[in-house]
DNA sequence: AGTCGTTATTGAAGCGTTTCAAACCGGTGA
DNA sequence: TCACCGGTTTGAAACGCTTCAATAACGACT
């Protein structure tokens, strides 16, 4: 159905080898071959077959993403960070969302490694990172993005969450709070481990400061919602006066299931502070301070990170990059008692 | 480097084409080979290399969706529904955002043909839809999203966008307002001129009710902001007593200048509402009424769409799909006078 | 013993590119 | 006149897979 290379062969009156050669090295071919073929091509609406394309080259011309949500903002500022920077690469960004599921990441994974992506860049929930390993044992560059590599095994681009994990918990006690809740999860997400330990470590320093863990099974706005409603329904003298959430959606949710009861006033009664800084939580009720992680940078900088190994091959330098979260200091943290 | 077919039928002592076979149609192999070629495979991490298989198969066997703006959650609720309901047929999808450009929506498109889709969703900024034409020539069934085919000539699953319109003014309408404000753009998009239409034929039955249409350049939050600075700069007496915005980006970008400055109140002295209901619009300093598009829904339905055009081929039937949009009231509107 | 059926496996063709050594062509300099 | 040269073009091989007609193996039946 669809003209093929050899079918502009044909009607141009060359062969096929220069049709070729047009399409990807113009300059060697005669200006006047050029554009005979160039005419064919038009004429017949050929459209190169990237498949056949990529069967020779042995490799694609795309990056594989692996994020936990699409539908986060954060992750969706990344990606776009990080399609930005392969563009002028000439590289084209397949995403997949693992919704904090392993096995889901696992077959995204699959998925890119048949495709035979020039490399991945991944934000991983599994913790057993071999699946990683045997990709770049296959020749695929990976490198992690929001989440560094503990032992310098592979390049990352991530943001120091522990740091954040500090900033955030130091930013509630300074403001007079004592009894601080963590809200987010799964903890086996290292992201979110990190930034309990962080705030853990902060708060053990203060004597009369707490700090209650309520695990979530998911990142989300709802599971917000959810606990939220279960420190609502605590008696007064259990209830937080303080809480840290993993990331904005979850805190999002929090303060909507707040804000519609009535009964408890966001910061007076409750101090809220998020994470990530995410376009929508300055729009929020009540203004939403957070930890800001530079997202379209991260995601820039991994496909240079990954550009980078590509060329360079098996030998290639491993680097862990790192920024340093920042305090946006918001209504939701200041203002009450 | 990475293992191929061939590998494996010499590790395990058969022919290529009864590893085929045991990968795609296992019950046609005798036990014991199975079970011997899957060692082989298990043994040499071999992993089915896409680019041949699409290549024998004349067509990948993902579909591309081309949407606004990546980063608008409504887009990324269709995109999900779509998803979903593609995997289940054993289809990916691929996405790619057009920025409200003609020009990249046009590379994009043509990415996807070099990639053999299966079919193409679309959201198209492009009025001229020749080049959709041209796809659907070349055997690659199209459908439109968010947007109905106006001439019946391809599948579409849309929402009545001139209802929509209709339903915000005549809200705004009943909460008293008169002087009303449509901020969005570029008209050129169907949707956002649909939605003006539809606002503009309430309007004019109301005796003293007047429409101000400010364009955008794009339908985001920044562009909001723009023009409630703009807005905010107008002398009392020619500001309007309310704002429809096209969507709720644009929506959030307004009330946040608005609330910044704190010189107007929403809804007292500006009532504002925007489209599409995404999940942040509730969450918003005032939450924001808008009329609701079902999202999933409509990614899901589209799929549907494309999969029985695809299977139908060239005489399949078109099939316009339309929704109707839903007023959610919220503060934004209500309250004031 | 020969024939037919069934079941399992084989081997080669072909999908549309790119690449590369070889061939071609019209001068140029010896 | 001949060898050689640079600039063009050619033709075939190879990439890894699926498919399909042909073959093989082996009982069962006549």
């Amino acid at each position: 159905m669809a003209a093929s290379i050899r079918d502009v062969a044909r009607e141009a009156g060359v062969s096929v080898g220069t049709v070729s050669n047009v399409l990807n090295r113009p300059e060697i071919v005669a200006a006047a071959t050029v554009a005979r073929v160039t005419q064919a091509i038009e004429h017949l609406g050929f459209v190169r077959n990237d498949a056949a394309r990529q069967l020779r080259a042995g490799r694609s011309s795309s990056f594989g993403l692996v994020v936990l949500d699409t539908r986060n903002p954060f992750f969706m500022d990344l990606a776009h960070g990080a399609q930005r920077r392969a563009i002028d690469d000439g590289y084209t960004v397949l995403m997949g969302g693992s919704d904090d599921s392993p096995q889901r990441e696992h077959s995204i994974l699959e998925m890119f490694e048949e495709h035979r992506v020039a490399g991945v860049l991944i934000s991983p929930v599994d913790t057993d990172l071999t699946q990683l390993w045997r990709l770049r044992q296959a020749g695929i560059p990976v490198v992690l993005v929001d989440r560094g590599s503990s032992d310098r095994s592979f390049s990352s681009v991530s943001v120091d969450d522990v740091e954040g994990g500090r900033i955030a918990a130091r930013h509630l006690l300074e403001q007079g709070r004592r009894r601080i809740a963590f809200v987010g999860g799964p903890l086996g997400i290292k992201q979110v481990s990190d930034r309990v330990n962080g705030a853990r470590s902060v708060i053990a320093e203060v004597a009369g400061a707490t700090l209650e863990v309520r695990e979530t099974q998911a990142l989300s706005v709802l599971e917000g919602r959810r606990i939220a409603e279960e420190i609502l329904a605590l008696p007064a003298d259990r209830r937080p006066d303080a809480v840290f959430a993993a990331n904005d959606l979850l805190a999002m949710g929090v303060l909507q299931a707040l804000v519609m009861t009535g009964s408890l006033r966001v910061p007076e009664d409750i101090a809220l502070i998020g994470y990530d800084d995410i376009d929508f939580a300055s729009a929020a009720v009540v203004p939403i301070t957070s930890v800001r992680q530079p997202a379209v940078e991260i995601g820039a900088t991994a496909v240079g990170l990954l550009l980078s190994e590509a060329r360079a091959g098996a030998d290639a330098v491993r680097e862990q990059i790192e920024f340093t979260p920042e305090l946006v200091v918001r209504a939701s943290t200041v203002g009450g008692a």
